[in-house]
DNA sequence: CTGAAAGCGCTTACAG
DNA sequence: CTGAAAGCGCTTACAG
C-alpha cells in the first residue's frame, strides 16, 4: 500500500493504480469516463486519488493532448509604466480562466512598442495555444503577424485597422456616456457639459456621441472643451467649462483623468464636485476612486471571460465568431454626482 | 526534402531530423552540446532549425526534465481592485522570467481573502515549480501551508509571521524617507515635516525612522501627523501640518496617498506644492505621476529579478536563502520638490 | 468491465 | 561523432 507522499514529490496515476490495485487505465476512466467503471471500483480509485491527493500531470496531459491549455497575454506598458486597465483585466482573466479549462501566462518585453517577436518564440515552444490582446493600436503589427499564421487570439478593444477581424470585445462608450447624462439629469443638474478629447480618436469621439445623443434626447444643449489626457491640459481646459456650466450644471468627462481636472479647478476655486458642479469621468480607475469621482467602469470581467469564449471557440472551431462583442459599461456613482 | 509549415502547425525535432539528414538525437545535441556534433552537420542542422523555425515543445521537455519551467503567482486584490503595486510587479516578473528560464503563470480567486486552495492545485498538477507572493499579510495562512510540503516560493515583503524565512525581497523604507530628507534639504527646504500612518504597522514604522534619522544627520527638527490610508483622512492631517511647516517647509509622507492629501490642501489654499511647500510621497504610484508628486519608488524590477533567483535557487540546492534582500528605493523628483 | 500497447516530443545515458 | 533505446505521465482506441 502506497504511502501518502512526503515533501515535493507528487503522486502519479501509477502510484494511484497501485495503491487501488488496478491498472493505469482504470485510474484514468475513474477520471474522465466514470461510467466505464464498476461502481465499486470507482469507489476505491476515487478514494485513493483523494487520500494521495492526485490530479493528473498538466505536461503529461498536455504532451497526450496537443494542447497546451493556456493562453498568454503580453503585459504592455510605456517601459515601466503599466496603463491602469492592465491589472484589473488581469484580474479579469485570472478569474475565469479556470471556467475555459485553461490558464494565464504573462510575458513582456522592455521594448517602448509591441512588436510579434515574443509572440513568435511562445507559438513555437507550444507554451500556449492562442492569446489575448489589449492596447491595440493603428499601425500594430501584431494582429497582422498572428493572423497571416493563423494563431488563435482575441483583443480587448476593436482591431480598427481589420474590420474583417471579429474575435473582440469592447466598452460601448456610447452608451456609458449616454448613461452619465441620465444620471446627470435624473439628479437634476441644470446645463451638462462635455470635456473630451480632440477629435479624431475613435474611442473619443464614440464617448462624446453617447453625450450628443442623450443631450438631444432630454431637449439639452450644452458646453463643451476639448483637452489632451493630461491632468495640466484638463484643468487649463475646464476653467472655460466651468464658468460656462456654471453652479448647479455638470461636466461629462472622455476620462477620468479629465474628470480629475475639473475636479481641480473646482477645489482651487473652493467651489465643492457634486455640490456644486456634477462630475462624471470614465473608466472607473483608481484616480475615479481615490478622488471619490463618479466614473463609468469597464466591466473587467465580462470582457476577460467574452474573449476566452473567443479563443476556446476558435481553438475548436477553426474560425473567427461572427462578431465582435460591445459590452455595456457601468455608471458608479460616487461623491462627485451628490448634490447634497 | 520538407517544406516549412503552415498554419498552426509547428515543427517537431522529427521534422528537423528529416530535412537535415540526421537523427533527432543529433537535432537535440546540436542544441544542447553543440561540440558533440561535428561542424557541417552542425551547421546544416541549425540551418534546417532557422529555416523550420523549431524550438524544442515546452510539454515534452518539461515532462523529460520533471520541470514545469514556470513560476505561480497569485493575482491579489480586494475583489474587483487590485492593488496598485500589482501590475508593476507583474511586469518586473514577466520582463526578468527569461533570463531564468522560466515563464509566469498567474491565478486569482474571487474570495477576499487569500487561501491556499488554488495554490494546492497549481502545485498538484506540477504547472508550477514554485511560487513568487505579494501582499503577505499577519496571520496569512498562505507560506506556513507551503512551508509545510516543502513548495518553493519566494515573497514581496517579509513574512513577518516566520523571522526564519530568509526567502524574500523587500524595501528598504528607511533608506528611501532618509533619501528623501536629503533631496528636501539640499533643495533648501527648511523644516521638514511627516505625514504618517498611525503607530504599529510595520512598513510604516520603519518609513518614519528613516525620517527621524536623518533629521537628526541634519541637525533639524520637524513636526509630525498621522492619518489613515485615503485623501479624506490625509487632506485632515494635513491642514495643521502645512500651517506648522509654513512657506518653504516640506513634508515627508509614507505614502502617495497621504502626499495627496497634502497637495490637496496646498491646492485647496491657493498654494503651489513645490514652490511653497515641498512634498514627498512613497511607492511611485499612478497617483504620483499623476500629481507631478516627487516620490520614492519601488524597484519592482529588482524585486522581480530578487525573487526569481531565490526561487530558482530553492529549486536547484533544496535550501532557502542565507538572508533576506532588502533593496534601496529610488526618490525621482518631481514637481512637488521644485522651488523655482 | 478491465488490461496491454501505442504514441504525444523530447533528452540522456549507452552502444557502435 | 552518430544512432537505437528507454522513459518522463498520460489517454485513447483496441483486445480480451
Amino acid at each position: 500500500m502506497a504511502t501518502v507522499p512526503t515533501g515535493r514529490s507528487r503522486a502519479t496515476i501509477i502510484d494511484v493504480a497501485q495503491a487501488a490495485g488496478v491498472s493505469r487505465q482504470t485510474v484514468s476512466n475513474s477520471l474522465k469516463h466514470p461510467e466505464r467503471v464498476r461502481p465499486d471500483t470507482l469507489e476505491r480509485v476515487l478514494a485513493e486519488i483523494d487520500r494521495l491527493d492526485y490530479t493528473p500531470s498538466t505536461a503529461a496531459t498536455s504532451l497526450r493532448d496537443q494542447r497546451a491549455g493556456a493562453v498568454g497575454i503580453e503585459l504592455t506598458g510605456l517601459g515601466t509604466t503599466p496603463s491602469e486597465a492592465l491589472a484589473p483585466f488581469l484580474l479579469g482573466l485570472a478569474v475565469h480562466a479556470p471556467a475555459h479549462d485553461c490558464h494565464i501566462v504573462t510575458f513582456a518585453t522592455d521594448a517602448d512598442r509591441p512588436e510579434p517577436e515574443r509572440y513568435r518564440s511562445m507559438w513555437r515552444s507550444r507554451l500556449v495555444d492562442a492569446f489575448v490582446m489589449m492596447d491595440t493600436h493603428p499601425d500594430d503589427p501584431r494582429p497582422g503577424w498572428l493572423r497571416e499564421r493563423r494563431v488563435p487570439f482575441a483583443s480587448f478593444g476593436r482591431v480598427w485597422d481589420d474590420p474583417s477581424f471579429t474575435a473582440w470585445a469592447d466598452v460601448d462608450g456610447r452608451a456609458g456616456t449616454s448613461d452619465a447624462v441620465d444620471h446627470l439629469a435624473a439628479r437634476g443638474y441644470e446645463r451638462i457639459g462635455w470635456l473630451g478629447w480632440p477629435d479624431g480618436s475613435a474611442i473619443g469621439d464614440e464617448r462624446r456621441s453617447g453625450w450628443v445623443d442623450a443631450l438631444e434626447r432630454h431637449g439639452l444643449d450644452g458646453p463643451e472643451a476639448r483637452a489632451e489626457q493630461d491632468l495640466v491640459s484638463a484643468m487649463a481646459a475646464a476653467e472655460g467649462l466651468v464658468d460656462s456650466v456654471g453652479g448647479g450644471g455638470a461636466i461629462v468627462c472622455t476620462s477620468d483623468v479629465l474628470a480629475l481636472g475639473v475636479h481641480q479647478v473646482l477645489l482651487r476655486r473652493g467651489l465643492i464636485p457634486g455640490r456644486d458642479v456634477g462630475i462624471v469621468g470614465f473608466d472607473g480607475s483608481q484616480t475615479a476612486r481615490t478622488h471619490g469621482l463618479t466614473s463609468v467602469h469597464q466591466p473587467y470581467g465580462a470582457i476577460a471571460d467574452t474573449l476566452l469564449t473567443q479563443v476556446h471557440d476558435q481553438l475548436t472551431d477553426d474560425e473567427l465568431p461572427s462578431a465582435g462583442v460591445m459590452l455595456a459599461p457601468e455608471l458608479v456613482p460616487d461623491a462627485s454626482t451628490e448634490r447634497t
